[in-house]
DNA sequence: CCTTAATGTATAACATGTTATATAATAACC
DNA sequence: GGTTATTATATAACATGTTATACATTAAGG
C-alpha cells in the first residue's frame, strides 16, 4: 500500500486535492442523475440552474455565474441546445449578445430536478459534509474517507441506518 | 452582475465548487512555480515528492500515490521523462512493472524545491486557509473571496502588511 | 459619417482528467 | 509444461477545463 503523497503533503498539494475531491464528488454526483433517468450532465446543471433563477443569460453572463470561462460556456450551451433544454437567440438591442433561455424541455427537467433529483444530491452531501467542522485539512480528509467508506449515492435518507 | 450560482446552490454544486477552487489554486501556485523560473507543471510536483519520499516506484504505484488513474499517471511520467527528471526501466524481477526514479536533474529540483519553493507555497496556502474553522461552505467562501482579493502569488511571507 | 476601438461570441490548440481496451508478462491450473 | 487467467502498462477516444485569437457587431472620436 502506497502513501497518499497528495494528502501528506497538506497545504502544498491543496490544489490537487480540491479538485480531485471535486472530480469524485461529481462523478457521484453523475450517478445518482443516471440512477435516476435522467439525460445531462453533472456539469450541466449549474447552467440550467442559472438560468431557471435568473431568467435568459448571455453566454458571458452564465460563464460568471457559473465560474468558467466564456469558450467553456459556449461549449457546454451547445451540448444544451443539442438536448433541447435550451434556446439562443441574438439579443433584440445587441446582435453580438446570444440569450440562452429554458425550452419547454429544459423548463420539465428543471421542475423534476427540484422535486426529486436535486434535493436528493444535497441531502447526500449534506450527509457526508454538512456535520464537518474545524480545519479546512481536517475536513477534507474525512470527506475522503467518507466517500470511500459509503459513495454518495448510497446516501439517501438512510443516514441513521450507518 | 451576475449571481454565483454554484455558491448560491451550497452543497448541490459541491463537486463544480471544489473543482474549480482547486483550478485557480492550481493556476496560481503554477504562477509562484513560474516566477521561480523552475520548469514544471504544478501537478507534476507530486509524482517526484512522491518518488523522493519512497523511493522508485512503479507506475501503478504513482497512480495510487497520487490519487489519479493509471492512464493519468503514464501520461505525467510520460512528461517527466521528457523533461529529464525521472528515469524509468522494467522492474529486474517482473518485466511488466516499470520502476520511475529520480534522475540526479529530478533529485536536484526536489532539493531545490523543499528549500524554496515548497516552503513558500505551502506557507501562501497556509495564509490562504490555515486559520480558517467552521462549515465546509463557510470556509470555501472564504478561500474564493481571498483568493479574488489577494491572489497566492502575493501572499509570501507578508501576512503582517494586510 | 467613417475610421478606430471596444465588446461578445466562436473557434483553435492545448492540458489533464476519465473509461475502455490492447498488449505483454507472469501466475495458476489441469 | 501448455493453456488460461490475471496483472501492469500503453494507447485510443472522449470530457471539460484553459489561453490565445478570429470574427462580427456596437460604441467612440475626429
Amino acid at each position: 500500500m502506497v502513501e497518499d503523497v497528495v494528502r501528506t503533503l497538506g497545504f502544498l498539494c491543496m490544489g490537487s486535492r480540491l479538485r480531485r475531491i471535486g472530480e469524485r464528488l461529481q462523478a457521484d454526483t453523475q450517478q445518482v442523475i443516471d440512477e435516476a433517468g435522467l439525460s445531462i450532465q453533472a456539469g450541466q446543471y449549474p447552467f440550467i440552474a442559472a438560468i431557471d433563477r435568473a431568467g435568459p443569460l448571455t453566454i458571458g453572463e452564465l460563464a460568471q455565474a457559473v465560474g468558467i470561462t466564456q469558450p467553456g460556456a459556449t461549449r457546454t450551451i451547445g451540448q444544451l441546445l443539442e438536448l433541447g433544454y435550451v434556446d439562443m437567440q441574438p439579443a433584440p438591442d445587441d446582435q453580438r449578445r446570444r440569450l440562452v433561455s429554458l425550452t419547454d424541455k429544459g423548463q420539465d427537467l428543471v421542475d423534476h430536478s427540484k422535486k426529486v433529483i436535486w434535493p436528493r444530491i444535497a441531502a447526500a452531501v449534506a450527509d457526508l459534509c454538512g456535520d464537518l467542522d474545524g480545519p479546512i485539512l481536517e475536513q477534507l480528509a474525512a470527506i475522503e474517507d467518507g466517500l470511500a467508506a459509503v459513495p454518495l449515492a448510497r446516501r439517501n435518507a438512510a443516514k441513521e441506518e450507518r
